[in-house]
DNA sequence: ACTTGACCTAGAGTTAACTATAAGGATTAA
DNA sequence: TTAATCCTTATAGTTAACTCTAGGTCAAGT
């Protein structure tokens, strides 16, 4: 079984070894091992963990309820509920999440349409009588 | 023509006042006018510019950056091709963040599976074996 | 043996984006 | 007119998530 260095983790998953040790000091890796003299160990599925983390971390989840996640992981068995309805209340969040992202999407894509025919005009005035020249959704 | 004061807006666009006094130290809303005894007093084009600013900032774009724009909306036309490239780039950016909330969507969905899974066996045990049981992907 | 470089901890510093407080001015309602 | 409820500025405090420094340990290479 592989193991690595927190450099190498930090390398692979394009963090720096500094937040690495941050994580762990807020109780996000209680898992990793460590040598008799204080080095940590990462173990594959210790990476698999982290990518975990780095998921919910990517959905605006914040560090302290991710550590209540693996304090459950810790838990074992007991806490199986719990762990399912925080990832069903992740799913509705990330949803919530692309749905807005689809609307800020779409007023992006007006606003490059907006300054592409007003440099094509010359003047951003082509656009001051949008409600009467184009009435729909520009 | 409508007006506001800075607590109406605050209550439509869901922000508080400090919020809104904030963005205006940090020179996002130059457009406001003031009552001679300096009362701001928003108009719905204003409202509007704020709703822009609220979509530049979901999509994650630090203040600063934000600033940029609104300066060179005060500019004129001679800034119409940079406020284009502005809203092109945030355009490849936002298609980037939902490329990766659809990912991180997908590990959810699999973790939602995975722990539904293990409640019905009674044990995460049930998982033990994955790569074996089921060789896919999961 | 010694130097180099990666690791360690504890704790301080940074940054962004608010969030709140203090002290006061203007406007409205009783 | 007096209280309530807005508003103002300046400035201080908070929070999250890093980010870095100081001072030290440890293992490998020359």
């Amino acid at each position: 079984m592989n193991t690595y260095s927190i450099g190498e983790v930090a390398k692979e998953l394009s963090l720096t070894v500094y937040t690495l040790r941050y994580y762990d000091k807020e109780g996000l890796m209680p898992f990793v091992d460590r040598t008799p003299s204080g080095t940590r160990v990462f173990k594959d599925s210790d990476i698999e963990a982290l990518k975990i983390i780095e998921c919910l971390k990517s959905t605006g989840m914040p560090i302290k309820e991710i550590k209540a996640f693996i304090d459950w992981c810790s838990e074992g068995d007991s806490t199986l509920k719990q762990r399912y309805e925080m990832f069903m209340e992740r799913k509705s969040i990330v949803e919530a999440q692309m749905e807005e992202l689809k609307k800020t999407l779409e007023l992006i894509e007006h606003k490059c349409w907006y300054y592409k025919t007003a440099i094509d005009a010359g003047t951003e005035d082509v656009h001051k009588e949008d409600k009467i020249v184009v009435p729909n959704p520009n």
